[in-house]
DNA sequence: TCTGGGGTCCTGTCGCGC
DNA sequence: TCTGGCGCGACAGGACCC
Protein backbone atom coordinates (compact mmCIF):
# COMPACT_ATOMS: atom_id res chain seq x y z
CA UNK A 1 0.00 0.00 0.00
CA UNK A 2 1.51 3.32 -1.17
CA UNK A 3 1.80 6.17 1.39
CA UNK A 4 -1.39 8.12 -0.19
CA UNK A 5 -3.39 5.18 0.02
CA UNK A 6 -2.62 4.25 3.65
CA UNK A 7 -3.85 7.82 4.20
CA UNK A 8 -7.56 7.24 2.45
CA UNK A 9 -10.22 7.71 5.27
CA UNK A 10 -14.21 7.32 4.33
CA UNK A 11 -15.04 10.76 3.26
CA UNK A 12 -18.92 10.79 2.57
CA UNK A 13 -20.33 14.43 1.04
CA UNK A 14 -23.62 15.64 1.27
CA UNK A 15 -25.22 18.37 -1.15
CA UNK A 16 -28.10 20.31 -0.40
CA UNK A 17 -29.08 22.90 -2.69
CA UNK A 18 -29.90 26.26 -1.01
CA UNK A 19 -33.81 27.83 -0.88
CA UNK A 20 -33.98 25.03 -3.92
CA UNK A 21 -37.20 26.05 -5.49
CA UNK A 22 -37.30 29.72 -4.82
CA UNK A 23 -34.11 30.04 -6.12
CA UNK A 24 -35.11 28.77 -9.55
CA UNK A 25 -38.43 30.83 -9.75
CA UNK A 26 -36.15 34.08 -9.14
CA UNK A 27 -33.82 32.53 -11.90
CA UNK A 28 -37.04 32.95 -14.24
CA UNK A 29 -38.75 35.29 -12.72
CA UNK A 30 -35.99 37.99 -11.46
CA UNK A 31 -38.64 41.20 -10.68
CA UNK A 32 -39.74 39.11 -7.65
CA UNK A 33 -35.72 39.20 -6.28
CA UNK A 34 -35.76 40.81 -2.51
CA UNK A 35 -39.53 40.55 -2.31
CA UNK A 36 -41.57 38.24 -0.12
CA UNK A 37 -41.95 35.23 -2.25
CA UNK A 38 -44.02 31.84 -1.00
CA UNK A 39 -44.47 28.77 -3.18
CA UNK A 40 -47.29 26.69 -2.75
CA UNK A 41 -50.88 26.01 -2.12
CA UNK A 42 -51.37 23.06 -4.58
CA UNK A 43 -52.92 22.53 -7.53
CA UNK A 44 -55.44 25.41 -7.01
CA UNK A 45 -52.78 28.33 -5.98
CA UNK A 46 -53.34 31.37 -8.28
CA UNK A 47 -50.44 32.87 -9.65
CA UNK A 48 -50.59 35.26 -12.28
CA UNK A 49 -51.85 32.87 -14.84
CA UNK A 50 -55.66 33.67 -16.11
CA UNK A 51 -54.63 36.60 -18.55
CA UNK A 52 -53.75 35.61 -22.20
CA UNK A 53 -51.93 38.97 -22.86
CA UNK A 54 -49.52 38.72 -20.02
CA UNK A 55 -49.20 34.50 -20.79
CA UNK A 56 -47.84 35.59 -24.03
CA UNK A 57 -44.99 37.94 -22.51
CA UNK A 58 -41.25 36.21 -21.34
CA UNK A 59 -41.88 35.38 -17.55
CA UNK A 60 -39.25 38.18 -16.42
CA UNK A 61 -41.71 41.12 -18.39
CA UNK A 62 -44.61 39.87 -16.12
CA UNK A 63 -45.35 43.08 -14.42
CA UNK A 64 -45.17 42.51 -10.24
CA UNK A 65 -49.12 44.14 -10.10
CA UNK A 66 -49.73 41.18 -12.47
CA UNK A 67 -48.85 38.63 -9.91
CA UNK A 68 -51.83 37.58 -7.33
CA UNK A 69 -50.94 37.97 -3.46
CA UNK A 70 -51.17 35.40 -0.88
CA UNK A 71 -53.99 37.93 0.86
CA UNK A 72 -55.94 36.64 -1.55
CA UNK A 73 -55.68 32.81 -1.79
CA UNK A 74 -58.30 30.59 -0.27
CA UNK A 75 -57.96 27.05 -0.55
CA UNK A 76 -56.26 24.04 1.88
CA UNK A 77 -53.13 23.90 0.95
CA UNK A 78 -49.79 24.41 2.68
CA UNK A 79 -46.46 26.59 2.11
CA UNK A 80 -43.98 24.43 -0.13
CA UNK A 81 -41.29 27.15 0.45
CA UNK A 82 -40.50 30.86 1.35
CA UNK A 83 -37.98 33.08 0.65
CA UNK A 84 -36.09 34.95 3.41
CA UNK A 85 -38.20 37.95 3.29
CA UNK A 86 -41.26 36.08 3.44
CA UNK A 87 -39.71 34.29 6.81
CA UNK A 88 -39.29 37.69 8.15
CA UNK A 89 -42.85 37.57 8.89
CA UNK A 90 -43.06 33.93 10.48
CA UNK A 91 -44.14 32.20 7.45
CA UNK A 92 -42.64 28.83 6.95
CA UNK A 93 -42.51 25.68 5.03
CA UNK A 94 -45.53 22.91 5.90
CA UNK A 95 -47.77 26.10 7.11
CA UNK A 96 -51.03 25.99 6.14
CA UNK A 97 -51.09 28.79 3.57
CA UNK A 98 -54.11 30.11 5.39
CA UNK A 99 -52.40 30.99 8.12
CA UNK A 100 -49.55 32.01 5.91
CA UNK A 101 -51.91 34.56 4.55
CA UNK A 102 -52.87 36.20 7.78
CA UNK A 103 -49.43 36.52 8.65
CA UNK A 104 -48.17 37.89 5.66
CA UNK A 105 -50.50 38.90 3.05
CA UNK A 106 -48.81 41.29 0.86
CA UNK A 107 -46.32 38.49 0.10
CA UNK A 108 -46.05 37.42 -3.65
CA UNK A 109 -47.50 34.17 -4.60
CA UNK A 110 -46.37 31.47 -6.92
CA UNK A 111 -47.75 27.74 -7.54
CA UNK A 112 -44.85 25.41 -7.38
CA UNK A 113 -43.51 24.10 -10.67
CA UNK A 114 -42.38 20.76 -10.26
CA UNK A 115 -41.40 19.97 -13.76
CA UNK A 116 -39.49 22.79 -13.97
CA UNK A 117 -37.81 22.19 -10.50
CA UNK A 118 -36.93 18.54 -11.72
CA UNK A 119 -35.40 20.00 -14.62
CA UNK A 120 -32.86 21.84 -13.01
CA UNK A 121 -32.87 18.91 -9.95
CA UNK A 122 -31.31 16.80 -13.13
CA UNK A 123 -28.97 19.11 -14.39
CA UNK A 124 -27.10 19.56 -11.11
CA UNK A 125 -27.03 15.74 -10.81
CA UNK A 126 -25.37 15.47 -14.00
CA UNK A 127 -23.00 17.88 -12.78
CA UNK A 128 -22.15 16.16 -10.09
CA UNK A 129 -21.81 12.53 -12.00
CA UNK A 130 -18.69 14.41 -13.62
CA UNK A 131 -16.76 14.93 -10.84
CA UNK A 132 -17.80 12.17 -9.01
CA UNK A 133 -19.52 8.64 -9.58
CA UNK A 134 -20.79 7.26 -6.55
CA UNK A 135 -23.53 9.69 -5.97
CA UNK A 136 -27.16 8.49 -3.68
CA UNK A 137 -30.28 10.58 -4.81
CA UNK A 138 -31.87 11.88 -1.82
CA UNK A 139 -34.62 13.89 -3.46
CA UNK A 140 -35.28 16.68 -5.86
CA UNK A 141 -32.54 19.08 -3.89
CA UNK A 142 -29.92 16.68 -2.24
CA UNK A 143 -27.92 13.74 -2.62
CA UNK A 144 -25.19 12.11 -1.00
CA UNK A 145 -21.66 11.55 -2.38
CA UNK A 146 -19.33 9.57 -1.80
CA UNK A 147 -16.06 11.18 -1.95
CA UNK A 148 -13.63 8.08 -0.29
CA UNK A 149 -12.31 6.79 -3.48
CA UNK A 150 -13.16 10.06 -6.11
CA UNK A 151 -10.63 11.70 -7.82
CA UNK A 152 -8.89 14.63 -5.31
CA UNK A 153 -12.01 13.53 -2.95
CA UNK A 154 -9.43 12.95 -0.23
CA UNK A 155 -7.50 16.25 -0.65
CA UNK A 156 -7.92 18.97 2.12
CA UNK A 157 -10.32 16.51 3.78
CA UNK A 158 -12.93 16.71 0.86
CA UNK A 159 -12.54 20.61 0.46
CA UNK A 160 -11.18 20.42 -2.72
CA UNK A 161 -13.55 18.54 -4.32
CA UNK A 162 -16.43 20.00 -2.42
CA UNK A 163 -15.26 23.49 -3.96
CA UNK A 164 -15.12 22.15 -7.75
CA UNK A 165 -18.47 20.42 -7.46
CA UNK A 166 -19.90 23.92 -5.74
CA UNK A 167 -18.58 25.62 -8.81
CA UNK A 168 -19.72 23.32 -11.68
CA UNK A 169 -23.06 23.73 -10.31
CA UNK A 170 -23.21 27.15 -10.24
CA UNK A 171 -21.78 27.46 -13.90
CA UNK A 172 -23.92 24.78 -15.48
CA UNK A 173 -27.14 26.05 -13.74
CA UNK A 174 -27.08 29.48 -11.43
CA UNK A 175 -27.75 27.79 -8.53
CA UNK A 176 -25.90 27.81 -5.04
CA UNK A 177 -25.23 24.30 -3.05
CA UNK A 178 -23.97 23.76 1.04
CA UNK A 179 -21.46 20.78 0.95
CA UNK A 180 -20.69 19.14 4.24
CA UNK A 181 -18.01 16.51 3.93
CA UNK A 182 -17.81 14.01 7.11
CA UNK A 183 -16.69 10.29 7.96
CA UNK A 184 -20.61 9.07 6.91
CA UNK A 185 -23.79 10.13 5.80
CA UNK A 186 -24.97 11.07 9.20
CA UNK A 187 -22.06 13.29 10.08
CA UNK A 188 -22.08 15.01 6.17
CA UNK A 189 -26.08 15.36 6.30
CA UNK A 190 -25.24 17.36 9.45
CA UNK A 191 -22.45 19.52 8.67
CA UNK A 192 -23.75 20.44 5.21
CA UNK A 193 -26.32 23.01 7.34
CA UNK A 194 -23.51 24.90 9.14
CA UNK A 195 -22.24 27.18 6.54
CA UNK A 196 -25.49 27.46 4.74
CA UNK A 197 -26.40 29.16 2.13
CA UNK A 198 -23.42 28.25 -0.15
CA UNK A 199 -20.59 27.09 2.56
CA UNK A 200 -18.61 23.91 2.51
CA UNK A 201 -18.05 22.40 5.81
CA UNK A 202 -15.07 19.76 6.82
CA UNK A 203 -15.92 17.78 9.61
CA UNK A 204 -12.79 15.31 10.32
CA UNK A 205 -12.83 12.23 12.36
CA UNK A 206 -11.35 13.92 15.42
CA UNK A 207 -13.65 16.66 16.00
CA UNK A 208 -16.70 14.98 15.69
CA UNK A 209 -17.91 14.36 18.95
CA UNK A 210 -17.25 18.11 20.22
CA UNK A 211 -18.81 19.48 16.83
CA UNK A 212 -22.28 17.20 17.47
CA UNK A 213 -22.52 17.43 21.17
CA UNK A 214 -24.20 20.65 21.46
CA UNK A 215 -26.77 19.87 18.26
CA UNK A 216 -30.31 19.90 19.59
CA UNK A 217 -31.03 15.79 18.91
CA UNK A 218 -34.06 17.27 16.26
CA UNK A 219 -31.23 17.93 14.30
CA UNK A 220 -30.35 14.64 13.26
CA UNK A 221 -32.24 13.18 10.06
CA UNK A 222 -34.73 10.59 11.93
CA UNK A 223 -35.29 12.23 15.14
CA UNK A 224 -38.53 13.98 14.52
CA UNK A 225 -41.23 15.76 16.45
CA UNK A 226 -42.69 12.72 18.34
CA UNK A 227 -39.17 10.82 19.29
CA UNK A 228 -37.68 14.48 20.41
CA UNK A 229 -40.49 15.11 22.24
CA UNK A 230 -40.42 11.74 24.39
CA UNK A 231 -36.25 12.43 24.54
CA UNK A 232 -37.03 15.90 25.82
CA UNK A 233 -39.46 14.55 28.36
CA UNK A 234 -36.01 12.39 30.03
CA UNK A 235 -34.68 15.28 29.97
CA UNK A 236 -32.33 14.79 27.17
CA UNK A 237 -32.06 17.82 24.51
CA UNK A 238 -28.80 17.40 23.21
CA UNK A 239 -26.90 14.65 21.47
CA UNK A 240 -24.05 15.14 23.91
CA UNK A 241 -26.85 14.60 26.91
CA UNK A 242 -28.31 11.62 24.68
CA UNK A 243 -24.85 10.33 24.47
CA UNK A 244 -24.11 9.75 28.41
CA UNK A 245 -27.24 7.66 28.47
CA UNK A 246 -26.20 3.65 28.67
CA UNK A 247 -27.30 2.32 25.24
CA UNK A 248 -29.69 -0.46 27.72
CA UNK A 249 -31.39 2.32 28.70
CA UNK A 250 -32.38 3.59 25.28
CA UNK A 251 -33.25 0.05 24.23
CA UNK A 252 -35.79 0.00 27.34
CA UNK A 253 -37.14 3.00 26.13
CA UNK A 254 -37.31 3.17 22.41
CA UNK A 255 -36.75 -0.47 21.65
CA UNK A 256 -34.03 -2.36 20.48
CA UNK A 257 -33.84 -1.08 16.63
CA UNK A 258 -34.67 2.54 17.88
CA UNK A 259 -32.85 2.53 20.97
CA UNK A 260 -29.70 0.99 19.68
CA UNK A 261 -29.80 3.88 16.73
CA UNK A 262 -30.20 6.62 19.06
CA UNK A 263 -27.26 5.44 21.40
CA UNK A 264 -24.69 5.04 17.78
CA UNK A 265 -26.45 8.58 16.62
CA UNK A 266 -24.86 10.29 19.90
CA UNK A 267 -21.56 8.94 19.02
CA UNK A 268 -21.62 10.03 15.50
CA UNK A 269 -21.51 6.10 14.12
CA UNK A 270 -22.89 5.72 11.43
CA UNK A 271 -21.76 3.15 8.41
CA UNK A 272 -24.60 3.03 6.11
CA UNK A 273 -22.99 3.25 2.32
CA UNK A 274 -23.65 5.56 -0.33
CA UNK A 275 -26.89 3.96 -2.41
CA UNK A 276 -26.09 4.57 -6.16
CA UNK A 277 -29.56 2.68 -7.37
CA UNK A 278 -32.48 1.32 -5.79
CA UNK A 279 -36.09 0.01 -6.76
CA UNK A 280 -38.94 1.57 -5.78
CA UNK A 281 -41.37 0.19 -3.31
CA UNK A 282 -44.33 1.56 -3.81
CA UNK A 283 -46.19 3.94 -6.20
CA UNK A 284 -49.46 6.19 -4.62
CA UNK A 285 -51.38 9.07 -5.80
CA UNK A 286 -53.84 10.84 -3.32
CA UNK A 287 -55.89 13.82 -3.15
CA UNK A 288 -57.08 16.57 -0.43
CA UNK A 289 -60.91 17.20 -1.69
CA UNK A 290 -61.81 21.36 -1.63
CA UNK A 291 -64.36 20.41 1.17
CA UNK A 292 -64.75 16.79 2.75
CA UNK A 293 -67.32 14.64 0.92
CA UNK A 294 -69.45 12.40 1.95
CA UNK A 295 -69.40 8.73 0.65
CA UNK A 296 -73.81 9.09 -0.01
CA UNK A 297 -74.30 13.02 -0.76
CA UNK A 298 -70.91 13.43 -3.20
CA UNK A 299 -71.17 9.54 -4.35
CA UNK A 300 -70.73 10.73 -7.96
CA UNK A 301 -68.03 12.83 -7.36
CA UNK A 302 -65.98 10.41 -4.83
CA UNK A 303 -66.56 7.39 -7.43
CA UNK A 304 -64.63 9.71 -10.56
CA UNK A 305 -61.83 10.84 -7.84
CA UNK A 306 -61.44 7.79 -7.10
CA UNK A 307 -61.28 6.00 -10.59
CA UNK A 308 -59.06 8.93 -11.50
CA UNK A 309 -56.25 8.15 -8.54
CA UNK A 310 -56.37 4.14 -10.01
CA UNK A 311 -55.72 5.62 -13.29
CA UNK A 312 -53.15 7.85 -12.57
CA UNK A 313 -51.24 5.53 -10.34
CA UNK A 314 -51.77 2.85 -13.34
CA UNK A 315 -50.39 4.90 -15.83
CA UNK A 316 -47.48 5.89 -13.12
CA UNK A 317 -46.81 2.15 -13.27
CA UNK A 318 -46.58 1.63 -17.13
CA UNK A 319 -44.80 5.30 -17.91
CA UNK A 320 -42.00 3.87 -15.42
CA UNK A 321 -42.44 -0.13 -16.09
CA UNK A 322 -43.44 -1.50 -12.59
CA UNK A 323 -46.00 -3.98 -11.73
CA UNK A 324 -47.45 -4.36 -7.94
CA UNK A 325 -49.23 -7.60 -6.40
CA UNK A 326 -50.52 -5.27 -2.83
CA UNK A 327 -53.29 -2.81 -3.93
CA UNK A 328 -54.04 -0.17 -0.84
CA UNK A 329 -56.35 2.84 -0.70
CA UNK A 330 -55.77 5.88 2.31
CA UNK A 331 -58.84 7.77 3.99
CA UNK A 332 -58.14 10.58 5.83
CA UNK A 333 -61.44 12.42 7.87
CA UNK A 334 -62.46 16.10 8.71
CA UNK A 335 -60.18 15.08 12.11
CA UNK A 336 -57.04 14.11 10.10
CA UNK A 337 -57.35 10.33 11.39
CA UNK A 338 -56.34 7.81 9.04
CA UNK A 339 -57.65 4.68 7.90
CA UNK A 340 -55.68 2.40 5.56
CA UNK A 341 -56.98 -0.96 4.02
CA UNK A 342 -55.10 -2.98 1.59
CA UNK A 343 -55.68 -6.37 -0.54
CA UNK A 344 -52.42 -8.53 -1.85
CA UNK A 345 -53.18 -10.42 -5.05
CA UNK A 346 -51.65 -13.22 -6.24
CA UNK A 347 -50.27 -11.70 -9.12
CA UNK A 348 -48.67 -8.46 -10.10
CA UNK A 349 -50.89 -5.74 -11.73
CA UNK A 350 -50.42 -2.09 -13.34
CA UNK A 351 -53.91 -2.65 -14.89
CA UNK A 352 -56.38 0.40 -14.28
CA UNK A 353 -59.25 -1.43 -14.01
CA UNK A 354 -58.11 -4.13 -12.34
CA UNK A 355 -56.72 -1.43 -9.44
CA UNK A 356 -59.75 0.66 -9.76
CA UNK A 357 -61.71 -2.96 -8.83
CA UNK A 358 -58.85 -4.30 -5.87
CA UNK A 359 -59.21 -0.47 -4.62
CA UNK A 360 -62.83 -0.41 -4.17
CA UNK A 361 -63.15 -3.62 -2.27
CA UNK A 362 -60.58 -2.15 0.21
CA UNK A 363 -62.75 0.99 -0.24
CA UNK A 364 -65.79 -1.13 0.87
CA UNK A 365 -64.00 -2.46 4.43
CA UNK A 366 -63.67 1.47 5.93
CA UNK A 367 -66.95 3.08 7.64
CA UNK A 368 -67.49 5.89 5.47
CA UNK A 369 -70.46 6.78 7.53
CA UNK A 370 -68.01 10.31 8.19
CA UNK A 371 -67.10 12.65 5.84
CA UNK A 372 -64.00 12.08 4.17
CA UNK A 373 -61.27 14.89 3.33
CA UNK A 374 -58.50 12.71 1.28
CA UNK A 375 -58.93 9.90 -0.35
CA UNK A 376 -55.38 8.17 -1.82
CA UNK A 377 -54.63 4.67 -4.03
CA UNK A 378 -51.58 2.70 -3.62
CA UNK A 379 -49.74 -0.22 -4.73
CA UNK A 380 -47.14 -1.91 -3.25
CA UNK A 381 -45.01 -5.00 -3.67
CA UNK A 382 -43.48 -3.84 -6.75
CA UNK A 383 -41.14 -5.30 -9.19
CA UNK A 384 -40.02 -4.11 -12.54
CA UNK A 385 -42.59 -5.30 -15.13
CA UNK A 386 -40.29 -8.30 -16.58
CA UNK A 387 -39.43 -9.65 -13.45
CA UNK A 388 -43.27 -9.51 -12.16
CA UNK A 389 -44.46 -11.17 -15.28
CA UNK A 390 -41.74 -14.13 -14.40
CA UNK A 391 -42.84 -14.41 -11.19
CA UNK A 392 -46.10 -14.92 -11.73
CA UNK A 393 -45.32 -17.18 -14.33
CA UNK A 394 -43.33 -19.13 -12.24
CA UNK A 395 -46.27 -19.30 -9.81
CA UNK A 396 -48.87 -20.30 -11.77
CA UNK A 397 -46.28 -22.96 -12.54
CA UNK A 398 -46.04 -24.22 -9.02
CA UNK A 399 -50.01 -23.79 -8.52
CA UNK A 400 -50.29 -26.37 -11.69
CA UNK A 401 -47.83 -29.01 -11.15
CA UNK A 402 -48.34 -32.05 -8.55
CA UNK A 403 -47.94 -30.46 -5.09
CA UNK A 404 -46.37 -33.83 -3.74
CA UNK A 405 -43.90 -33.92 -6.97
CA UNK A 406 -42.78 -30.14 -5.56
CA UNK A 407 -42.23 -31.53 -2.18
CA UNK A 408 -39.61 -34.61 -3.53
CA UNK A 409 -35.97 -32.59 -3.35
CA UNK A 410 -34.51 -34.11 -6.42
CA UNK A 411 -37.46 -32.27 -8.89
CA UNK A 412 -35.78 -28.72 -7.23
CA UNK A 413 -32.95 -26.80 -9.47
CA UNK A 414 -30.12 -28.92 -10.07
C1' DT B 1 -52.52 28.00 12.42
C1' DC B 2 -55.88 24.20 10.79
C1' DT B 3 -52.57 21.33 8.51
C1' DG B 4 -50.14 18.70 0.49
C1' DG B 5 -48.35 14.86 -1.92
C1' DG B 6 -45.08 11.38 -2.69
C1' DG B 7 -42.37 8.25 -0.59
C1' DT B 8 -39.51 4.75 3.04
C1' DC B 9 -39.11 2.05 7.02
C1' DC B 10 -40.54 0.05 11.40
C1' DT B 11 -43.71 -2.18 14.80
C1' DG B 12 -47.45 -4.86 16.67
C1' DT B 13 -50.90 -8.18 15.75
C1' DC B 14 -52.92 -12.06 13.72
C1' DG B 15 -53.49 -16.30 11.20
C1' DC B 16 -51.26 -20.13 9.21
C1' DG B 17 -48.15 -24.04 8.38
C1' DC B 18 -44.73 -26.89 10.24
C1' DT C 1 -54.32 -36.76 18.20
C1' DC C 2 -53.44 -32.64 20.51
C1' DT C 3 -50.55 -28.82 21.71
C1' DG C 4 -46.68 -25.36 22.08
C1' DG C 5 -43.37 -22.81 19.87
C1' DC C 6 -41.49 -20.75 15.91
C1' DG C 7 -41.11 -18.40 11.53
C1' DC C 8 -43.35 -15.90 8.16
C1' DG C 9 -46.40 -13.15 5.37
C1' DA C 10 -50.22 -10.01 5.37
C1' DC C 11 -52.18 -6.13 7.27
C1' DA C 12 -52.89 -1.62 9.79
C1' DG C 13 -50.93 2.16 11.77
C1' DG C 14 -47.45 5.49 12.61
C1' DA C 15 -43.00 8.19 12.43
C1' DC C 16 -40.27 10.44 9.47
C1' DC C 17 -38.27 12.68 5.22
C1' DC C 18 -38.18 15.89 1.03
Amino acid sequence: MSAAESRRIRRIAHLDMDAFFASVELLRQPQLRGLPLVIGGGRRAPGWLGDDALEALPPEQIPLEAFRRLGQYTGRGVVTTATYEARQYGVGSAMGMMKAAKLCPQAYLLPADFERYRAYSARFKAEILRHATVMEDRGIDEVYIDFTDAPDGQLQGGLVLAQRIQQAIAEATGLSCSLGVAPNKLLAKLASEWHKPGGIFILMPEEVTQRIWPLACRKVNGIGPKASARLAALGIETLGQLAQVPEQQLIEQFGNSYGAWLHRVAWGRDDRPVVVESEPVSMSRETTFERDLHAVADRSALSQVFTNLCTRVAADLQRKGYAGRTVGIKVRFPDFRIATRAITLDHHTQDAAEIRRVAGQCLKRVDLSRRIRLLGVKVDNLLPLEQAQAADEAARNRQASDPQQLALPFTDNP
